[in-house]
DNA sequence: ATGAAAGCGCTAACAT
DNA sequence: ATGTTAGCGCTTTCAT
């Protein structure tokens, strides 16, 4: 049995409800006793225990985070990985546990969260995506459940704590480097349409077309999964046109490898042949060849900002729903170059 | 206020108990005041009170996953979500909650163990990692506390349940392919020298070296981070010796990106001039030009079976440790390929 | 400034 | 098979 705040007590010489006032660092408590008490806590290794602090607290002091579904290949992004590590950092600073949530199907995902909250297993919740008419989100909403969100809801945005990029600007600055590079027919490849950052991105694209008097084509806009599949017929499709594309907005680093490997099977190098962009900045676009041009959207601070963001919410739930932006910069390395100029047409 | 167990009671007409036994599925009770009971809990949107339950129970039906510290940037290596998957998996069939520490420094991180173990907020700890004079083990060891290992503990090695994949072996079949591609001149490039499955997949390495007469050559190791930079002097290093290597052996797909990406830099192709094996097959590794050849470690497998070690473990302190052996299996992608005939020497 | 005591919601003897 | 009851370890009025 593990040494107790009663034990505590009463080496101390005190009552309980002293020691408890001293955990908590109560005010009205006289340096002397503080004093007397941390050291009993010291020298019998007192810890105190999580289960009955919340039971007493109704507060876990922890906050659960919500994966996309493990079917959702997109898991293995690294995205993740460099979110956490946001979250993970403000959850160490202020003493939150971070209770992880996945699986495979959306129905378990559900399930998982329905378990955390019902249980009372945690205080808040992040979710680590979007995406429309999501059934978590309703049911957090329906609950009136603290949540945050990585990300942009796809509805009743202003009422959902969120934190996002400003990823139309970023889709528009980026495509529009593109366009001053000089070129004119530029495609953008996406993941699934129902994902709310590709809508965005895709928007900007749109945008910077359309600010350039550049013509907004259905076929240049292709829709896939990542893996390798996906991008090797997004490319074909792109390479078949009567006027493939010299420049790709691709809406995810690595989904610009697939791409990339693809495009040079087609026989087309980059960035001599076609030029391409895509976003996120995760580690590995600077390892691929050639690395990536791309957006850099801050992963890190995404996560940071979501974790302060639902502790503020959890502390205080009068706190309003807060959307907030975290800034992006574009990384110019070399898959991204001035158009060559093309053989006079005859 | 929620509604609780005596709640439910009252109007099942039962005493509490009655209705714990029901939730923890007792065998001595009625199938009528089982069915009575269960169905006041729906109609009351009854759910057990996790914190009470494991107050009461001094079991907290959670499990705590350490990844390695944040510093490392292998963190952002897709092994880790893959594994988080297989944990997940068991985690939700058995009802455990996983609850996530990472952490900047190594302090944080040990840090972040022994706050899980002191407050009880975790019955077992998973490490997904595993390094030489490792602090965190030898807190739980020290501690008598549930934990498991994926990889291979650099020491006491059947005090504690771990799993692993053979990577010896996997070290010399994936060499000795080298080898029966007709390479004599093969080099090695790992990570750091204290993370154990870097041994032993070096020892592999020279082990089939050896057994075909060639020579373990000190010049042909090379230890470095993944990163770009690391890559760089280790290819570098590589190329200018005398007699550069035909072979490489990676210790890690994503190690591989980087290497790959030198070896072009300088010159190289894969497969045509150097050819090049690695570990794991994440997802990436059929993605990069060209795909690799590499050894599939089943990671996700690795999840799963760390994870009901453990459960076990916990449900049942006598259990004895465990090591778990995964099995792998080498993928045959286009990274390496037969020496090409080497021009007659003079 | 500190102590006494009543819970928080659940489980586990011990009764019956 | 079910009810009674005493905790699990902590917080929090309410006294003093």
């Amino acid at each position: 049995m593990a040494v107790t705040i009663k034990d505590v007590a009463k080496v101390a010489g005190v009552a309980p409800s002293t020691v408890s006032r001293v955990i908590a660092d109560h005010p009205r408590i006289s340096p002397a006793t503080k004093k007397k008490v941390k050291k009993a806590m010291k020298e019998m290794g007192y810890h105190p225990n999580a289960s009955a602090r919340s039971l007493a607290n109704r507060s876990s002091q922890s906050i659960g985070v919500v994966m996309p579904s493990s079917a959702d290949k997109s898991l293995q992004n690294p995205f993740f990985p460099e979110v956490l590590r946001g979250l993970s950092s403000v959850a160490h600073q202020t003493d939150y546990s971070l209770v992880l949530c996945t699986g495979e199907t959306d129905k378990e995902m559900l399930e998982g969260v329905e378990r955390m909250v019902y249980s009372n297993r945690t205080d808040g919740i992040i979710l680590l995506y979007s995406q429309v008419d999501d059934p978590i989100v309703n049911f957090l909403l329906a609950q009136d459940f603290p949540f945050s969100i990585v990300g942009k809801p796809s509805d009743r945005v202003d009422e959902i704590t969120h934190v996002d990029n400003d990823n139309v600007r970023a889709g528009k600055e980026i495509t529009k480097h593109l366009i001053d590079l000089g070129h004119e027919c530029i495609a953008f490849i996406g993941g699934s349409m129902d994902r709310v950052v590709t809508m965005d991105r895709m928007r900007g694209y749109q945008l910077a077309l359309e600010e350039a008097g550049l013509p907004y084509l259905e076929e240049y806009r292709v829709h896939t999964e990542f893996l390798k599949s996906g991008g090797q017929r997004a490319v074909e499709e792109l390479l078949s046109l009567p006027e493939p594309p010299t420049g790709l907005v691709v809406v995810d680093d690595l989904m610009s490898i697939g791409v990339m490997n693809m495009l040079e099977e087609c026989g087309k190098r980059v960035p001599e042949d076609v030029s391409l962009v895509s976003f996120n900045n995760v580690y590995l676009s600077e390892l691929t060849r050639p690395p990536l041009t791309t957006v850099d959207i801050n992963i890190y601070d995404l996560g940071v900002q979501a974790a302060k963001g639902l502790i503020a919410k959890v502390k205080d739930k009068s706190e309003p729903a807060k959307r907030i932006i975290v800034p992006f910069d574009i990384v110019h390395r070399s898959s991204a170059k001035e158009k060559e100029a093309t053989s006079p047409s005859p």
